[in-house]
DNA sequence: CGTTGACATGTCTGTGCTGACATGTCGAAG
DNA sequence: CTTCGACATGTCAGCACAGACATGTCAACG
């Protein structure tokens, strides 16, 4: 139930916002870390209008409303940012993918990985041009920003070494060509 | 959609299976990959079954049904372990709280940092529990689980490091208390 | 013989999320 | 004056998933 509290903090963090304002910030700012539909936040600040966590602060044209959080909004924020144990994220593809490489033929299970290794590259790479182009900014946003950025730089590299890590521990594993099959079976009796 | 190529793939491995058996394999060796309930399993079963990707091959006792994967099952398996793009996983729960750090006072903010840093710091360790006691194992299925675990072992400790050098940015951007900063200043010029 | 625990299948409600649809205002440019 | 693009709000259907509920069988133990 993160939406909620990822309204309520950007809410905290801009003093006052519409639905429209909001949904920007989460287009450009959380887009890789939270992302949120029109439809899902419209949707929340209704529930979080109801729950007295935020208010109506201003009505102004176009149906635009201004919402701030209440004091009890801000309560419940700290104590999701601060005192909630971060959910760990449980599903994850590629190892879902890697569980069943077993099943294809060695060459193309390495083939999937180098894939694998190679996306993460680009990746990074292209963080590293973000990076390049936030040197200038300043403030608390660009700060935190730039804790963020950082996971991902060191994420991607970690997931582009592993990568071509697995991939090698296959080749090793199993040299692979038919040619080879025979050798494998006389040099060990079983398994 | 990946619960169905996941039971796809469990009963591609192991021949044939009921509902009852791919839940214990989801809830043993999948638990951390792709978890999945009781109501989700059977329910995709059934779909399964009318997209004739699988059959039941056998009915045992006690309403057991034995299911095995068809001939249309098995390609579109691979098509989907080799071909599609394994989907990023884009929501995070802790970037998102690193986000919202400036909202709190710095100290509580390395707190929270050198807290996440512990726990993955955790993390690790108890991973490499589970490595030593891996060694014995041999077999397919124990070479690309080495890889999920290395994967484990690896990502634990990127953001433990993380966590760590965060705590440490925000230590350094802001010296905190009033009282300090010149002691800082006269020790440390720099970094 | 009765109880317990593993085996085994299924349904239902609620929630979070996506994508599509629906509706309307306002300012600026042509 | 019309049209277009940014501003702005909302609903709805459908899917994945979680957790609870419902039902029943079979083997083993006491």
């Amino acid at each position: 139930m993160s939406l909620r509290h990822a309204a309520l903090g950007l809410l905290a963090l801009r003093g006052e916002a519409s639905g429209y304002d909001l949904l920007g910030i989460f287009n450009e700012s959380l887009e890789h870390v939270w992302p949120a539909t029109q439809s899902q936040l419209y949707t929340e600040l209704g529930k979080l209008t109801d729950a007295e966590l935020v208010e109506v602060v201003a009505e102004g044209g176009r149906g635009r409303k201004a919402y701030a959080v209440t004091e009890a909004g801000r309560k419940e924020f700290e104590h999701w940012l601060l005192e909630e144990p971060p959910t760990v994220n449980r599903r994850n593809d590629l190892l879902l993918r890697v569980f069943f490489l077993g099943l294809v033929p060695s060459e193309r299970a390495q083939e999937f990985l180098r894939e694998r290794a190679a996306a993460s590259a680009d990746m990074h790479e292209r963080l590293r041009g973000v990076e390049r182009s936030l040197v200038t900014e300043q403030g608390s946003l660009a700060v935190h920003g730039r804790l963020a950025l950082e996971w991902g730089l060191r994420f991607s590299r970690m997931q582009s070494e592993w990568a071509t890590w697995a991939a090698e521990q296959l080749a090793e594993a199993e040299p692979a060509p038919a040619a080879q099959v025979a050798v494998r079976q006389a040099a060990q009796p079983s398994e």
